[in-house]
DNA sequence: AGCCTTTGACCAGCG
DNA sequence: TCGCTGGTCAAAGGC
């Protein structure tokens, strides 16, 4: 019960990290773009501790800042199952490490709208779609990182925005060193600062965990992250 | 030169 | 079996 509680006030912690930074770049960016930058970047840490393999982002226009749901496995389910996990970083160190990551992000990003929620991944789009009813297209990512099967599935509005990220599968490696300077450099400096002081604190259990070993062989137990037919 | 995006084609699953 | 749909491949071109 206690972890439930702590969870919850996690959860809101981010959310409430990222009405912040949104209403910090509201000026610069569309409530939209603002809201893809803040919820993929908070997510995305959420997903390092709590060790899922497959979820769902979806951005929605309406009242609730963020919505976030999960793909093969409830994410409210898991942030109560998350309680069974001893160790999570500090929530408030890290809803401060999100706000840097992502107001970095804010600045950077912007301009660039087919990489959206940047989160410190290289990412190569390998396809894109229009989904049923063709009212928006949907993007395919790969991580770049050799022997990384990770992928995300992106799906945007008809005006651009991101309505749903779909992750597959999880990182095997950390964040890669910066790079691409030409989209957001500064952006990556950031979150790679602040992953090197991860590594040597709070990453050690939730982050490298999930990835060794139980990822990878949970990874293949899972239906939904599945190897390439050819 | 290397990496990335675009885009048409291909393939598998499903009804 | 056929058509639809989602996911992926790979060539071409751009940066």
């Amino acid at each position: 019960m206690r972890y439930y509680i702590y969870e919850k006030n996690m959860l809101m912690l981010w959310i409430m990290s990222g009405i912040k930074i949104f209403l910090q770049a509201s000026f610069e960016m569309s409530h939209q773009q603002a809201l893809a930058q803040v919820t993929a970047q908070a997510v995305h840490s959420q997903y390092n501790m709590i060790n899922h393999a497959d979820y769902t982002i979806s951005f929605s226009s309406t009242t609730t800042p963020a919505l976030v749901t999960a793909q093969h496995a409830n994410f409210s389910g898991n942030l109560t199952s998350a309680q069974e996990k001893p160790a999570l970083p500090s929530h408030t160190g890290n809803s401060n490490i999100e706000s840097n990551e992502v107001s970095q992000g804010l600045k950077t990003s912007a301009p660039t709208f087919d990489k959206p929620a940047d989160d410190g991944y290289n990412w190569r789009k390998y396809g894109q779609k229009a989904v049923k009813g063709g009212e928006y297209p949907r993007s395919y990512y790969k991580c770049t990182h050799t022997s990384c099967a990770v992928k995300k599935k992106v799906e945007r509005s008809a005006e651009g925005h991101i309505t749903q990220i779909i992750y597959r599968g999880q990182h095997n490696h950390q964040r890669p060193p910066k790079r691409r300077s030409k989209d957001g450099g500064g952006q990556l400096n950031e979150a790679d600062d602040f992953h090197e002081n991860e590594d040597t604190s709070t990453r050690s259990e939730p982050g490298s965990q999930d990835h060794s070993g139980k990822h990878e062989g949970s990874n293949d137990g899972i239906p939904g992250p599945s190897v390439s037919r050819r």
